[in-house]
RNA sequence: GGUGGGAUGGCGAAGUGGUAACGCAGCGGUCUGCAAAACCGUUAUGCGCGGGUUCGAAUCCCGCUCCCACCUCCA
């Protein structure tokens, strides 16, 4: 497999330091409000890498954050009159409901900030030990970036550079402009824990270098984000990391592109975003989920509700060639398959399966990934009907699940049925009464009647098949 | 000012040297009692513009235009 690793700006094959095991690192968010649909494409990124990888035979540990103290957190448990722990813990147990709609899979462990406090102290004094930290008495801890001398290899740029072009307020008291706080002492009665420098909370970017080598080790494998995260967040963990532990602080380095909103990024302080628990009320998490690998994760996607609708339809038509896979197959008057389905069978599963392999291992390129299924589904629907064994149909729907699984697509198609209520059975057997007595309007009034009450009939040779809008 | 990314049919989106995937939408047809679903056909002689290299370029080179992101919190 190849992945863009953006440390080196180049596709790199990816292997793993641990022959057979891959750590990954993915910054999760921070917990003072729901996420909205931008960081959702990030968290179904993460998720669909870490599944192929996974699907390739590694044995992934993948990990994800919570920043559970900051500014933001702060001044929001102040405006609702909670503390800054209550407010966390309710943003996380609403996290989990949206991660879990994504059909994004829990971490294997999700930390949090405000349970490494002693970690992230020992850090920065091991930082200040060898002379990559200083103290501005009143405000903080800070990161003397000119200690390290390449400082800004992630991003791509110098301290020069960025000088140059820095818009960030220049604190009289930093030695660079760059500098950044590690330690940001107690103002007034704000959250705080005791350190050696005084009473305080941990700065931004240095909870990542201290929880990703906590539970991964000195070097990832993998570390993910959004790539708005690659400076300063990205480039920081970095610099707070090496220094301590005199290795690399991940391998490869992945970003994922930004949401677009009328062609401009969506972000929470431009305002032009949606929350996705507002989203999930348009569209299933399955929808989100199959238009955010619409295209590469690399490249900027454009979200508005007619492009999701579009979407929507197209995840139908795959929806469609599984629920006729499926009614091929508890209708099927033949169960073992044919020589000649055979044949068939290990034709589609070799072709579609390499096919499927190729994009996912070019780049996660999880577009022509899809694209893979959508021929799929056009295969099967043209060459696996009416007189299919019950084996062919089922080991096509294996096939379905086997690729469907790796993006995290098909599982509510593919579930096992849930039974239909007692009237609607009544009315679907009324109609097929009707029908044989060719009362096609009394068949029709029912089968409009269904439609309303969310079953769409469809008439096979093989008899009536029902589906929910 | 610096660093990157991008412009592909009506819409979205793959494709980085061999003659334009896939999805949506549209149109025509087959099937159907009618539908739905599905299938078949059809919709870019051309991939921002102008040059160049090559037997051959959306893909490489040069120039130009426009757009976006990052350099501040952001996924």
């Amino acid at each position: 497999m190849r992945l863009h690793n953006d440390l080196t700006r180049t596709l790199e094959p990816f292997t793993p330091l641990v022959p057979g095991r891959v750590t990954f690192y993915n910054c999760g968010p921070t917990v003072y409000d729901r996420i909205h649909i931008g960081n959702a494409r990030n968290l179904v990124v993460a998720d669909t890498l870490r599944r192929y990888l996974r699907y390739k035979g590694y044995q992934v540990t993948f990990v994800q954050n919570f920043t559970d103290v900051d500014d933001k957190i702060i001044r929001r448990a102040r405006q609702l009159g909670i503390g800054e722990r209550e407010l966390a813990d309710q943003m996380i147990t609403e996290y989990f409901q949206d991660a879990d709609a994504l059909g994004v899979e829990r971490a294997d462990v999700h930390p949090r900030v405000t349970d490494h406090i002693p970690e992230i102290i020992e850090h920065i004094a091991a930082l200040e030990a060898l002379g990559f930290a200083y103290v501005i008495p009143g405000d903080g801890v800070y990161y003397r970036v000119t200690r390290k001398p390449d400082y800004g290899k992630l991003s791509n740029r110098n301290l020069a550079e960025l000088q140059a072009g820095a818009r960030v307020e220049v604190s009289a008291q930093k030695e660079h402009p760059m500098d950044f706080a590690l330690w940001k002492f107690q103002k007034e009665d704000e959250i705080a824990w005791d350190s050696p420098w005084g009473k305080g909370r941990p700065g931004w970017h240095i909870e990542c270098s201290v929880m990703a080598r906590r539970y991964l080790g000195d070097t990832l494998d993998i570390h993910a984000g959004g790539e708005d995260l690659i400076f300063p967040h990205h480039e920081n963990e970095i610099a707070q990391s090496e220094p301590v532990t005199g290795r690399p602080l991940a391998r490869f380095w992945i970003h994922n592109g930004m949401l677009t909103v009328g062609g401009t990024k969506m972000s929470k302080s431009e305002g032009n975003f949606w929350y996705l628990r507002d989203v999930l009320q348009r569209y299933s998490g399955e929808v989100v989920r199959f238009y955010l690998l619409s295209a590469h994760y690399r490249k900027p996607l454009e979200w508005s509700d007619d492009l999701v609708a579009a979407a929507k339809s197209g995840l139908e038509r795959l929806h469609n060639a599984v629920h006729n896979l499926r009614h091929l197959a508890r209708t099927a008057e033949r169960a073992e398959a044919s020589d000649q389905e055979r044949d068939l069978l290990a034709d589609l599963i070799a072709r579609f399966r390499q096919r499927f392999q190729e994009a996912m291992d070019d780049d996660l390129n999880t577009a022509l990934a899809q694209a893979v299924l959508f021929d799929l589904a056009t295969e099967c629907n043209r060459r696996i009907g009416p007189g299919a064994s019950r084996a062919l149909a089922e080991e096509a729907l294996a096939l379905f699940r086997e690729l469907g699984g790796v993006l995290g697509l098909l599982g509510s198609a593919l579930a096992e049925e849930e039974s239909l209520d007692a009237e609607i059975e009544r009315l679907i057997a009324l109609r097929q009464a009707a029908r044989k007595a060719r009362n096609f309007a009394e068949a029709d009034r029912i089968r409009d009647q269904l439609r309303a009450m969310g079953i769409i009939l469809e008439d096979t040779p093989t008899g009536v098949r029902w589906r929910r809008a």
